[in-house]
DNA sequence: TAATAATGTTCGTTATGCGAACAAGGGGCG
DNA sequence: CGCCCCTTGTTCGCATAACGAACATTATTA
């Protein structure tokens, strides 16, 4: 059951940690250094505001200073930390991932849902590289074109994924991402039924991935787990047929051994 | 150059946010999951200050809500990773650390500095597990005990070493941890003078490592790296005489061809 | 059932955070 | 070299966002 979510308007939502983190969050891959007034444009807030929070930040050891340029300190770490700390099941899961990857060869992950995308929460890495970015823990993909998205989307009952896919804006990839909402839809269905998803070559050109869904031995969700694979190296009888009963077993594995 | 750092005095501190982020670094591996009244307890706020927090927090995505207990959600994640992919240089060292978990068979991490500890920017896992805990990027060592946070205060001037020996509290966790400052004071010295650092079991019963700085080709620190192995399995002869050329190789190739 | 403890929430008050405006620095051009 | 303009740094009067004491509600225990 859903809480009710406070607004930004009540009284009790707390306006200055709002834009704090949204300080924090304007760093990325394409802005990692920036002036006062760059944050400033990125945020959309006075100067003045910017500067209070890039020094406060600052003085908590969050950001480092140099000259007129700011960057975000290792020390930010210690935040999503905070959150896989937290998570004991991540370690025992570790374990199943690296299980996958000795034993199919292949990069395999643990990934949740978050809004409209999948955040990898865990990763096995197999030695050769299939993406042309750098996949680690904290990453975050669109649902729709994912395996691990596809499959968590279908755990979702169906006022949910109909709430969902009223929002989601669907982006072309490649050649063989789905755009059409109905097709992302019954593709889900698929997934529900069959109980495991698929994604070939939505997001990145050789991409093709498998996922299935990985519940506790109390039924929770604890998220989706995947294998990922290149079309050129692995066909999809191999996929579906090799790959599909070893993730499938490493799923009831997790079912019957994480608390 | 140490920029001046903001008091939380300064009419310029903002208070909301160093609470907000206070409130989630109150979760942890022993406080996953807390009500409003123990977050008050561990941050020592009034509970009215930290329910706006959590509410506020909640209303964001970081937190998750439960009945009457708050959890950290997977978008805290997005926080520490705006650190990870503001670092372009992370993939490429990443390419490296694997290498070196390849030719020698042991885990090789990428550490820095923050405050008296080593966090664990990049990290290459070998097949067996070293350590009781598992250790992945955001992790966090004390700097002392640690080869990487050994060479990296090896990198200190005089007085930033002397100014951490003095605050630094050394704590014991094995009976080969040094807890005299005088003598983690001379073996940072002699890290200083040979170019890398040795911590053997201080830590952890067995877990030995080697660490050496990488700078890069505009002779910036980027960090340093470390192999880590078991001392069953490597004597400190192999240590020396096989593992440490094959870092300062690596640590070579980092500096002719990280920009 | 009543008392007590724990937890949830409100709202008067004030100190925090906002942003317009001023100050300072840097670069370009005549 | 001096002036102008643009960019960046900083201040402080003020309004309201956030604080916390106190009230409200719920859960537990005797």
């Amino acid at each position: 059951m859903h809480e009710d979510i406070l607004g930004p308007e009540s009284r009790d939502f707390v306006t200055a940690l709002a834009s704090g983190l949204e300080v924090i969050r304007a760093f990325d891959s394409e802005h990692p250094r920036m002036t006062l007034s760059e944050v400033a444009t990125r945020t959309g807030m006075n100067r003045a505001k910017a500067r209070r929070f890039l020094l406060t930040l600052h003085s908590l050891g969050y950001v480092r200073k140099q000259h007129r340029y700011f960057e975000l300190a290792p020390r930010v770490l210690h935040l999503g930390y905070a959150f896989l700390s937290a998570n004991n099941y991540r370690g025992v899961i570790q374990q199943y991932l690296e299980d996958i990857t000795n034993e199919i060869g292949e990069s395999s992950s643990l990934g949740v849902l978050d809004g409209e995308d999948v955040i990898y929460v865990a990763r096995s890495a197999a030695k050769h590289r299939l993406m042309a970015i750098t996949l680690s823990v904290g990453t975050r993909l669109p649902a729709a074109h994912t395996s691990l998205g596809r499959i968590l989307l279908a755990q979702l009952d169906n006022e949910e994924l109909e709430s969902y896919l009223s929002k989601v804006d669907l982006t072309r990839y490649t050649d063989k991402t789905i755009t059409d909402i109905d097709e992302l839809r019954n593709q889900i269905i698929v997934a529900r039924q069959q109980g495991y998803a698929v994604a070939d070559q939505e997001l990145d050109p050789g991409l093709r991935s498998l996922a299935v869904p990985a519940y506790d031995a109390k039924h929770h969700l604890i998220g989706a787990i995947n294998v990922s694979t290149n079309a050129a190296r692995v066909d999809m009888d191999t996929l579906l047929g090799v790959y599909l009963p070893i993730m499938q077993k490493k799923a009831a594995q997790i079912r019957l051994n994480v608390n």
